[in-house]
DNA sequence: TAGTGGTCTAGACCACGCT
DNA sequence: GCGTGGTCTAGACCACTAC
């Protein structure tokens, strides 16, 4: 009963790990597992696919780094669900585009602190060194599942006053609203990263899971650097998605 | 003679893993091996290290899944090579921009037949079900490292004679030179991936390896559209950068 | 043919999450 | 306190690469 394997003898390169992959695969796709639905635990799983338990767990990795199904602390294996599409050229309307994607954002604050801003920072605002900057941290959900940690950084002199406002909204609504100040161009990297352990942490994610990097720095209308964010995704939550909306040369 | 256990045991979360992790990354990180260096062999690695294979494995994973080092074939492992810097907005210039990088840049030509769109394919260009269209495959290097697996889809009515020319250099040159095509705008998006056996053979890459997947979709100046590009990046090979080029909302 | 990474089994203990 | 994933050792064979 533990298994057909006349299912997985079909699989070209043969292979435990190759089979045992394609048969939850095709579990997972054909909706026998529901999206956010939990998987059997690792352990029962093996007995199932008659494995040991390293191979099944490099199985699970594996459909992890696809973006399959994705784990939360130590409480197992999940379902990925749809993922979010993203455009980093439109502004601060996070809350806005995941309900018009039909889902339920959340954004919860996690700190606000003068800090010396980190390396990456201060050669992308051209800060100078040993100068602290605001950072504000927040981690937003998406259906209640934590996929996105953000550090902000921003020069605190421009913007007096701003703690005693409520920091889980929109910033840009914030600083429009509040500042009368608005965005010029910007600019953003993306880069395939692995989480530090001050992003797995709220995200509830293992130490070295894999990542999406996005950096980016907003200028004023004046041309004049405004302030920069890094968002780590869980990679597999993310789409980004972007149109040229000007004719290019 | 080993190892230095003091250096280990500073480590906050304890862990060998975690130990080898960080000695391992130290040496990457100070040049004691160079870019496109390779590291001493995995089983010398667990001599010098004390440990078992399969943990040392491990931990070589992890360093990948960061993007600080890669393997090729079952040739070793090796340290990465800083990134290609890469905007898809800008165009069919991979080449010139390889060189604008300091870097050597080299395109192959794999092959270019008629197909059937895959299912992402159609969608995108809205593509009726059945219907052929031209494939063209190609693998491009940067300093001789196989790092991107395009993909380039195309309707072959409005190319006649396509195939006679050399698809070794940019099609959007060609398309220009030779049809007097111009683009319009395009869209693009970014998913974190992990690469599927078409592009792990030509990559030289292990199945199943973290990659970066950008599909492309390119339109007319009439707006119609023109094709679209599927390319599989190895995912320490490239940074993508974006610059809005106009006043937003 | 020797050396490399890739896979696999067996068995064990640890750290965290939940209730 | 029990169940979950996370780590670790031991030992083995396989598949590909380079020579």
């Amino acid at each position: 009963m533990t298994l057909k394997l006349a299912d997985m003898a079909e699989e070209q390169n043969g292979g435990r790990m190759e089979a045992i992959h394609q048969a939850l695969l095709r579990r997972i796709e054909q909706g026998e597992i529901a999206a956010s639905g939990r998987l059997p635990a690792e352990r029962l799983l093996c007995e199932h696919y008659a494995t040991h338990r390293v191979t099944m767990h490099e199985v699970l990795l594996r459909l992890e780094a696809e973006g399959r199904i994705y784990r939360e602390g130590r409480r197992g294996w999940f379902v990925s669900p749809p993922r979010f599409r993203y455009d980093p050229l439109g502004r601060g309307h996070f809350e806005r585009s995941v309900r018009e994607q039909g889902r339920q954002p959340h954004t919860q604050l996690l700190d606000a602190t003068m800090v010396e801003p980190p390396p990456l920072v201060r050669h992308m605002m051209q800060w100078p060194e040993g100068a602290p900057m605001l950072r504000i941290r927040r981690l937003r959900s998406i259906d209640r599942r934590p996929v996105l940690y953000v550090e902000h950084y921003l020069d605190a002199e421009r913007l007096p006053g701003l703690l005693q406002h409520d920091l889980s909204v929109s910033l840009t609504e914030l600083y429009r609203a509040v500042y009368g100040l608005t965005y010029g161009y910007l600019r953003f990297n993306i880069t395939p990263a692995a989480l530090p352990a001050e992003a797995a942490q709220p995200l509830r994610a293992a130490r070295g899971s894999p990542a999406l990097l996005i950096a980016r720095l907003n200028h004023a209308r004046d041309g004049v650097t405004r302030d920069c964010d890094l968002e780590y995704w869980r990679h597999d939550a993310v789409l980004v998605e972007v149109e040229s909306r000007e004719m290019p040369l």
